[in-house]
DNA sequence: CGGCAGCGGTGAACCGGATACCATAAGCGA
DNA sequence: TCGCTTATGGTATCCGGTTCACCGCTGCCG
């Protein structure tokens, strides 16, 4: 393992600056000499140690950092996949991911961490922000993405969701089968993705003139959706739910189940992320679709950016959001409508 | 950028061996002395370039390279996350998450990359195997820990996923049901962890005196689960099918819907895997539980135990599977039994 | 009272590589 | 032949940490 860039100027019998200048090609060098070089470095099988590299010509690491809230939830994975491309497509640098489980606290730790790997950047893929980590990451002069958080400005761009199309062609879909009575389940009120949602659900059925007959906020999980659901189904008795995810509308639609509602005919669901899976539930879910490759791509895009323009502001970039209508969603049942 | 150890020194009066000192608790240190540091390390925001530390300390770096074929594979992600949050316990060590995408060519790209980056170890945690990248990996002297690949060696560990008790356990509760046309759909011959899984499937199949009326193989997805159970149930016209992983038993239940079979009355369906989802399709899906987090732990384990004696042969761990049954096992309909 | 051990702290030599600067020799015109 | 420029290689320093040898101080003990 001790093979340094000494052993090769020894062998070679030539200085170490020598075989630097071989290696990076950095000063014109006399072929006899290259030669000689180029031998010991085969010989000896050496590689360049890039620590040694980086810290010397006090650069940054060729890592991206990517924080994200939970690997588990299949929306993550996807951005990461798509982000990944992008960094092997342009290969250079290698994307490190890591978890926030959802907690301010293990969010600054992560990113103390990817400041002590001097990280080139880092993408803030969570749906919180810890006031710590951005100060940490701004006062570390570290190109940053965020994903529907923070200003623009020097060195920080952001990529902003549109919900709102997504979520008024629902409630658009919704108002022309006949729905009226429209419940709300959604994710825990500390993330901000969250309140965005359950924001723009309530002014969208506002300005459409829809009185949404209850919300009500669990957490990002299947369990959440199912136990908000079951109660919202005994009280407020809507003709259809509208879910902050996708995970929370299939515990809807086991909610249903479980309540021997038929789904759409008694009761319509509409989810949120279409994740690769809302296809495969019984009845397979409509849901507002969220471009997440699109996400992945255009946060490597903006830190690529960033990265190569370090002087500029960042850019300010959107992705859209749009209904995927499957078989969820229907006119309510009449019996029902009259209870 | 350069708050350095330096820096945190002269603002603290003290001397860079005293930071580190404090840092690394590598040495006792009056309150005082330790308080005045570490306010001094608040006040700049410090935090320690580990290449340099890693430089000083001639290790490779703190990066552990974590190979998985598919991060969209709900498979990887706990693995990876249960991975990770040893990594984040035993607090020194980074998860470098690589994805092959099920191709050997993309592998040995991913190890050349992973080797450029002097990473400390490398967890191969897909289902097959590139000889070049595995070549690769022994010549760079990298311990390494394999899932259900390769053999054990000097800096190799493995761990082998006991994949006949699960599926004995699937198989026996098939019979017991009164199944005796079972179908088997298998992802793509040519990885391992889908060979394995039809292999301990025929087998086990033949040692309870059984024989499979039919096997087809797909992909790991849902559509080729879908495509294979379609043509499946019209021809061989089984009474249970067994897939080689959740996503293929997906479709095959999602074949039946289309075929107006009853799930778990007209056919019987069994997974692998044990995906979170499983417990949420409708009827709620048996399935041969793998323990995706314990692997993910002991992969760790492996890599940390190889790490701290490097001149010790590996290890061969063994996780057990199990089966899980939920509601899309059944006994077969007498109706359709006679047909 | 002198010797000595233990404690808390410092200075400086590394780790592996990049590079500014210097040394040498060759090339070349005058 | 001298002096100046170029081409090429060497020397030394620095990057940000770790760590070892050492040092002054205190307190204990014979």
């Amino acid at each position: 393992m001790p093979t340094s860039i000494k052993d090769v100027a020894a062998r070679a019998g030539v200085s170490t600056a020598t075989v630097s200048h071989v290696i990076n090609e950095t000063r014109k060098i006399t072929p006899a000499t290259r030669k000689r070089v180029m031998a010991a470095v085969e010989a000896l099988g050496y590689s360049i140690n890039r620590a040694a590299r980086n810290l010397a010509m006090g650069r940054r690491s060729s890592l991206l950092g990517v924080l994200i809230s939970d690997i588990r939830n299949p929306f993550f994975p996807d951005v990461v996949a798509s982000f990944q491309d992008q960094a092997l497509l342009q290969h250079q640098l290698e994307a490190l991911v890591l978890n926030t489980n959802y907690d301010p606290a293990r969010m600054l730790d992560c990113v103390k961490r990817l400041l002590g790997l001097q990280v080139a950047g880092v993408a803030v893929l969570t749906s919180q922000l810890d006031p710590a980590a951005a100060a940490a990451l701004s006062a570390g002069n570290i190109p940053t993405v965020y994903l529907d958080l923070g200003r623009v400005g020097k060195g920080v761009s952001n990529i902003a969701i549109g919900y709102e199309h997504g979520i008024a062609e629902g409630l658009e879909h919704l108002r022309q089968l006949g729905h009226r009575a429209i419940a709300y389940v959604g994710g825990p009120v500390h993330l901000g993705s969250s309140q965005w949602r359950k924001r723009a659900f309530i002014e969208t059925a506002a300005r459409l003139g829809l009185t949404p007959v209850a919300a009500l906020d669990g957490d990002f999980s299947v369990k959440g959706g199912y136990d908000a659901s079951w109660s919202l189904l005994q009280s407020a008795k809507p003709t259809a739910i509208v879910a902050g995810n996708d995970l929370l509308a299939i515990g809807a639609l086991h909610a249903a189940y479980g309540l021997r509602l038929d789904v759409p005919r008694h009761l319509s669901v509409v989810g949120f992320d279409d994740i690769d899976f809302a296809r495969y539930t019984q009845p397979a879910l409509t849901t507002v679709a969220i471009p997440r490759d699109e996400i992945g791509r255009l946060a490597y895009a903006a830190l690529d950016g960033l990265l190569k323009r370090p002087e500029q502001a960042g850019a300010e970039y959107r992705v859209p959001t749009r209904l995927s209508i499957r078989q969820s969603t229907a006119a309510p049942a009449p019996a029902r409508k009259n209870e």
